[in-house]
DNA sequence: AAAAAACTGTTGCATTTGCAACAAAAATGA
DNA sequence: TCATTTTTGTTGCAAATGCAACAGTTTTTT
């Protein structure tokens, strides 16, 4: 992915000095937006992690999604005719920046340079998510919580150019990431091990396959 | 989602006007793509119906994904250090659109109209891909085939307004859409109807909740 | 019009998975 | 530093799900 622009730049540039950005405090726990007003509103993690939850038919909470450093989220990239409530909480304290995917043609007061380039660099931000989106839905769609977790760690091993590898999440986060009972997971886990396909010590992987 | 532009007209006359682009036509089971090179190319069903298929670590094959009218795919929207293989494969006979993503920026011989409303356009359909794998991913992540059932179901009655509407997908395709297992999904429609939840006619579902 | 291919509907059975529950360890924060 | 919260690790059990297999329809192709 040859992204053609420094993303962490481009945020931190845009958020000083575009005046048609907020960027808001939030501290844990706090809720960062609801997924029922503000359908056009884009939201871009600036420091800090924050979680989306799902409120389903029977009152089940869900993890559904985690975002941090730059990351992009918000209502605008889910379907209007949704049946569970989705609520992002600022899984710690968080800065998030926010503003309106409507203006992005308009110029701002100050026709600030960060709106001309604001076009490409969205499409860029988009494509990642896509890609990011795809990565999951491929996880997903496995049979097996062994495969769930084997290809998982497959991708991380790539990624890093090692068999050894730290997890970037916990693993009550993996669960939920992986859309599986973590005990089943931790189960499954400890299988793999029995095996000889990983070991683990913490949150350090090694696959051995 | 307000589309501020029309996208059917928009790959019709990008098609026939800029020469930056493919048009191939495609027989049943023939290989549209193959996810392994051209990296930065893009693909957009002009007519007919695309699978995109996934050959796993153990040869396992699964249909991940099922593309029909102006929908993008292409490697492009996929991570590089994924385990599998994936095939794009033309599910009936099929027109499909090919252009480099690098391409982009550069106008082509006929400097046409089109390269230049291309990267707007192109933004609306990334972030209506977005949406559509976010919908995806929100089916997915349910614990149990009856819940996606029932989502699935209900976002199809919002979407239509009516309590009764016609499926998009055979069952078969319908199962793989939402990652069950065929014969437990229609074990569980069954089971949905003794208890009331639906009525089934064919392909025709009424939702009685 | 006949043959082939794809889809629907169904079932028994084995396995996988989720759920509930709890103790211990680690991390957080007041 | 002590108390509280979160995470990890584990287990028995019940329920959900995948798998295999096959017959009957429907659709597509020749």
């Amino acid at each position: 992915m040859d992204t053609k622009f420094n993303k962490k730049n481009f945020i931190e540039n845009f958020k000083n000095n575009c005046n048609r950005v907020q960027v808001k405090k939030f501290s844990k726990g706090e809720t960062v937006t609801t997924y029922i007003e503000k359908r056009s509103q884009i939201c871009i993690v600036v420091s800090g992690e924050v979680d989306l939850i799902r409120y389903d038919f029977n009152g089940n909470k869900t993890i559904i999604g985690h975002f941090v450093d730059n990351e992009i989220f918000g209502e605008v990239f889910y379907p209007a005719n949704t049946n569970n409530e989705l609520f992002a909480i600022a899984h710690k304290n968080s800065e998030v920046l926010f503003y309106n995917y409507d203006s992005l043609s308009v110029k701002c007061k100050k026709n600030c340079e960060f709106h001309k380039e604001l076009t490409n660099s969205l499409r860029q931000l988009f494509l990642d998510k896509i890609v990011e989106l795809n990565l999951r839905i491929e996880l997903l769609t496995t049979k097996s919580t062994r495969e769930k977790i084997l290809s998982y760690f497959r991708i991380l091993s790539k990624g890093t150019l090692r068999r050894t590898f730290t997890l970037p999440y916990s693993y009550t986060d993996l669960a939920d990431f992986l859309s599986v009972d973590r005990s089943a997971m931790m189960r499954e886990l400890k299988l793999l091990i029995d095996d000889g396909f990983i070991k683990k010590n913490g949150n350090k992987i090694t696959l051995l396959y």
